[in-house]
DNA sequence: CGTCTAGCTGAACCATGTTCGGCATTCTAC
DNA sequence: GTAGAATGCCGAACATGGTTCAGCTAGACG
């Protein structure tokens, strides 16, 4: 499988706690999983340079920064555009979080937060005068449960 | 406007920072936004106290847990069931990483990722059997240009 | 058997997080 | 105005945790 790393349970642990608090102590995963914090601190970068764990981040409360509104904002290209075309201008307005190229009769599927009702009408207008932009359907987010929640790295059989 | 945290724009970029690389220590901070390293260790304290700082994590990288397949899930509920009633259930599946309660013909909007495509068939029998549910629609991402963007703080006017 | 490698440990060292006293500025209330 | 309080900043001191290292052990391989 492409991109697959070999991760043993003691890695999976180690990912896992990390997903939840990346501000742990080497020591205090050490505790956890049952290593050093040098075996610790070893096996991260080596996560790192592998490429399972690319980069540490902080989750914000996007409500808590103005962004009141999200939405997902389902694109139908015209026939002769891809997601690959439409995918830099999408990535150039600051509000669109996420881009995918999705199966369905659907091409492209995006995630975006904006302050207000107002401010995703005007994107999504935006959207609408992309070259290759079709149609648009939005759906608007009343409230959400949960989001961000760890992944939970597969077994090898 | 409800959870809304007033920011000056040193807050702004520290955010904007952190959300990037929240590795970077306090000193280095401090010399982007022109701040002590004792300053912007106090700002970055009550930006936690205050709910805009909810969590520090890593990102991971899917595929390279054996995660291939992402998808996303629109749920059509029953008449009389709320997105509240079954939120708890889709999260016990571990595979569910957002549930979102929507406008438009979807009642409920679901990001799950599996590790291969019958995994997710098997998460869609699943869910259909929740009580409440009455439809899902799936759809599948192909590939994805970007996700996990910083979140933009708004300024307010 | 001997050698090599991978992965672990504890110890030492160094960078960074954290606390603190003091100072400057602003705000409030008289 | 002005006294007093509050806020936010600084540099310095201290404590914690990240990082490096030498050495040990176990398993792989000839």
């Amino acid at each position: 499988m492409p991109n697959m790393v070999q991760l043993d349970a003691i890695d999976r642990a180690i990912v896992l706690e990390l997903q939840k608090e990346s501000r742990l102590s080497y020591a205090e995963i050490g505790a956890r999983v049952g290593l050093s914090a040098a075996a610790v601190h070893e096996r991260v970068k080596k996560l790192e340079r592998k490429g399972v764990i690319e980069a540490y981040r902080i989750q914000v409360n996007p409500k808590a920064i103005g962004l009141q509104v999200t939405a997902y904002i389902a694109v139908r290209l015209q026939n002769d555009a891809t997601c690959a075309d439409v995918a830099p201008t999408f990535g150039d307005f600051p509000e669109v979080e996420e881009c995918h190229s999705a199966a369905g009769d659907i091409d492209v599927l995006l995630k975006a937060r904006t302050a207000t009702p107002e401010d995703l009408e005007r994107l999504l207008y935006r959207i609408k005068r992309v070259p290759g932009v079709s149609r648009t359907t939005s759906t608007v987010v009343l409230s959400t449960q949960f989001e961000n929640r760890p992944l939970i790295p597969v077994e090898p059989e």
